[in-house]
DNA sequence: GTCATTTTACACTGCACAGTTTACTTTTCA
DNA sequence: TGAAAAGTAAACTGTGCAGTGTAAAATGAC
């Protein structure tokens, strides 16, 4: 057992950070004062203030250190044996699972929330996470080496991609539009997404020129 | 001219709706106080308060009235002469004018960012807009019929395409986080939209079992 | 020119909230 | 077991801001 927490000082700081998530995603961080924060943590307001020194120093480190860890590495090279829908699929599955999952997206809305109005820190913040695409743009440029793709700006056909899968994995549930996605669902997008793109970009498919 | 706003009160309310519509959108309906917006109206404070009588007031008049004034209607129904792709890339071509219009663009910020953490109420606002839908829902479905677009579920259909076109000309704008579009990278982004779409549930594409 | 309406300047109330201080208690660990 | 470290409760400070009250001045209709 690696992860009993040790003293009752990193308890009470868990407490706090698990506490700020869950405020600050759901009533933003204007909307969750200290005191408040204090009681939803069970811990006493000087406490929250020994271990960070004042609330954006809290917020950050949800931005920074939290969301940062929540980072997935999406694996799995080009396989030209494979089936390209299939290793398509995969991939953008992975991609799915970590857009909406609960870590990523209760993260985002603190920070999105957070920095709305201050669009030169968002890009900043949101920078980071573009790093997860490069995952897909390798991908697909090894697909195209190898002949089974054709399109002439890889950087249309991420985006195409990425906002596909947003458009139905991220912004909905970013602001609770809708329900959380069923593990179904996922699945469905991602072949929906997978059909779209290879259809207009694999190497069976009529082109029309741009 | 239907222009001359008359009376000096009609000015001034006007002033405070622009300095609104500006400041919420920059700074937040928090970021701005009354103080600030009434400077920035060239107005008195008491003014403000003669014309709407509490902020909130003010933020609803602008998401509900001036908002709800701001919609277009997209028209040009199916016409079964013309080609498919031209007529798909005007329509979303007018679908992404409205999306990307400053004055839609603006007053989307202040309600987002006014109902971020208000998922009913934001859902309420943005149902609002799902009407500009129905224009492309009849068109694809009048397609169809026409047998010259083939698919299962039509829902499927308008969702990716308004995926693919607030993946690429709302949300990054709503955030700031990339330069207006130009009038070129609209019809850019529209064809590509059309060539997807087309490649995909045209009657001359292959089509992939789901 | 006069009277009603509107605007203005500015002082004022009340509240919410970030952050601090103090006096006291509990936990840790050497 | 006892001293250092961490936590607690509650009162307190200061500030920013929504909204009000008032008396004087500008505007406009007739």
């Amino acid at each position: 057992m690696t992860s009993t927490t040790r003293t009752r000082s990193d308890v009470k700081r868990d407490a706090i950070i698990q506490a700020a998530k869950q405020a600050f995603q759901e009533f933003g961080v204007n909307g969750t004062s200290m005191d408040k924060l204090a009681e939803l943590a069970n811990v006493s307001k000087r406490t929250v203030y020994n271990h960070f020194s004042a609330k954006e120093e809290l917020v950050m480190h949800l931005i920074k250190e939290q969301w940062q860890s929540a980072l997935v590495d999406i694996g799995a090279p080009y396989d030209p044996q494979a089936l390209l829908a299939d290793q398509l699929t995969d991939l953008i599955m992975a991609d799915i699972n970590f857009m909406s999952g609960d870590e990523h997206l209760e993260l985002a809305r603190v920070a999105i929330g957070h920095f709305f109005y201050e669009p030169t820190r968002l890009k900043d913040e949101v920078a980071q996470l573009q790093a997860q695409e490069k995952a897909m743009h390798r991908w697909l440029k090894a697909a195209k080496k190898d002949n089974r793709m054709v399109f002439d700006d890889i950087e249309q056909v991420v985006e195409e991609m990425d906002s596909l899968i947003k458009g139905q994995c991220f912004w909905p549930q970013l602001f609770k539009l809708e329900d959380p996605l069923t593990e179904a669902r996922k699945l469905q997008i991602a072949k929906g997404v997978t059909a779209l793109i290879l259809c207009r970009y694999g190497v069976n498919a009529p082109h029309r020129t741009t």
